[in-house]
DNA sequence: TGTACATCAGTGAACGCGCGTTCACTGATGTAC
DNA sequence: TGTACATCAGTGAACGCGCGTTCACTGATGTAC
């Protein structure tokens, strides 16, 4: 990827990108520095100028994969907007569909952070937004009994813990082939989440 | 580790352990061969008489790491023989507990055998074990109510995704300091199990 | 029991590689007057 | 508008490092007779 002007303009920015493509095609450990350089049609030392080191891509690319999940979970919200239950299914979809559909950015994004509260605030505000949803669609579904009373931080743990945990199994491989045979991971994500609804849901 | 004998004995379990060892000391980054090797008090080129390349020896100590999962699992069931849900509990309290006890061991098992069904049976054989068992702990919560009817394989799957899904993000520091400071990580499974089952368990 | 010999499980030197990071540099850009 | 100069964002050579893997080798062990 050659450039036709000596300065770049958003190299920051293609930075970022060129991490997350080189993490769907080669995963996780085919992401050095020096290749995201290249990818972005950059020689390999003028990362250094927008990152402080390895680490800080890392962060960048990993707050990116949370604003993505977010942005996912709030266009569902506003998508079914007064139909808790069905925010909650989709939310939860849009979560296990990013984590299918780019596996090693979805494993950095909760991984990849290392030293999270004092290096890198960009990515913890970004969790807490996530969190934040996911507590307000939660508390919706409390309130018209969908999901039993109870703190909802807590209830939200619970429910997020099902979600990530459904993605992560199915992407590592570990769901039985018999099962994926018998069904989407959209229908298991639905029987799941009716296992804890008081209320089916669709 | 020196060693007294020209032939170590048992190297090859040996190295199972030191790796072991290493990803608790230093995580997934700081295990490589020659450490392991070292560690085991042989020269770098020895693991070689007993794994053909280093993926070997991570399916190996990841198929460990699935035994001692089953292991956990299998004592927590023959300790509550004919309650159910304490089985639950406790299965899930076991799986939990190995992997905030050993994160990066816990977290190689899950994500370290690429090919998984040609290349490593024992790890898939390990894993098909311990999936067993869950079905066996949810089949017996069904027959008691404890737990919805339904298919038993795919239940299981949502009690498993629950499961892990609440080790994962404890273990990637994901829950949040204001919950963690209210109750503990065996409390919150506690709470969210109860949002699966339709009888309260302890 | 003793000996010859095949097999096995280690050793240590060597290989090439890609990596993160530093550094002196230079081309491009923006700003003050 | 033109020019001097500071600042910025890149370049490319160089560094040292640890890694996985191979290979000719050797010390130890087991077995057949």
């Amino acid at each position: 990827m050659p450039r036709k002007t000596y300065h770049h303009g958003d190299l920051k920015n293609a930075l970022i990108q060129a991490g997350i493509h080189i993490l769907a095609k080669d995963g996780v450990a085919g992401l050095s520095l020096r290749r995201v350089a290249g990818k972005a049609g950059v020689s390999h030392a003028a990362p250094y100028a927008h990152f402080t080191d390895k680490q800080a891509l890392i962060a960048a690319i990993s707050t990116e994969g949370y604003r993505r999940i977010h942005e996912r979970i709030e266009a569902a919200v506003a998508e079914f907007e007064g139909d808790p239950s069905r925010q909650l299914l989709e939310a939860a979809w849009a979560y296990v569909d990013f984590a299918l559909t780019d596996p090693a950015h979805f494993k950095i994004t909760f991984s990849g952070v290392i030293e999270k509260e004092k290096e890198h605030p960009a990515f913890v505000e970004m969790s807490q937004k996530s969190f934040g949803a996911v507590i307000r669609i939660v508390e919706a579904c409390q309130a018209q009994g969908v999901l039993a009373a109870g703190p909802s931080d807590l209830a939200a743990v619970s429910v997020w813990s099902l979600v990530h945990g459904l993605a992560s199994l199915v992407l590592e491989g570990q769901v039985s082939h018999s099962l994926l045979d018998r069904m989407s991971v959209r229908e298991m994500l639905v029987f799941s989440l009716n296992q804890m609804t008081k209320v089916p849901i669709p």
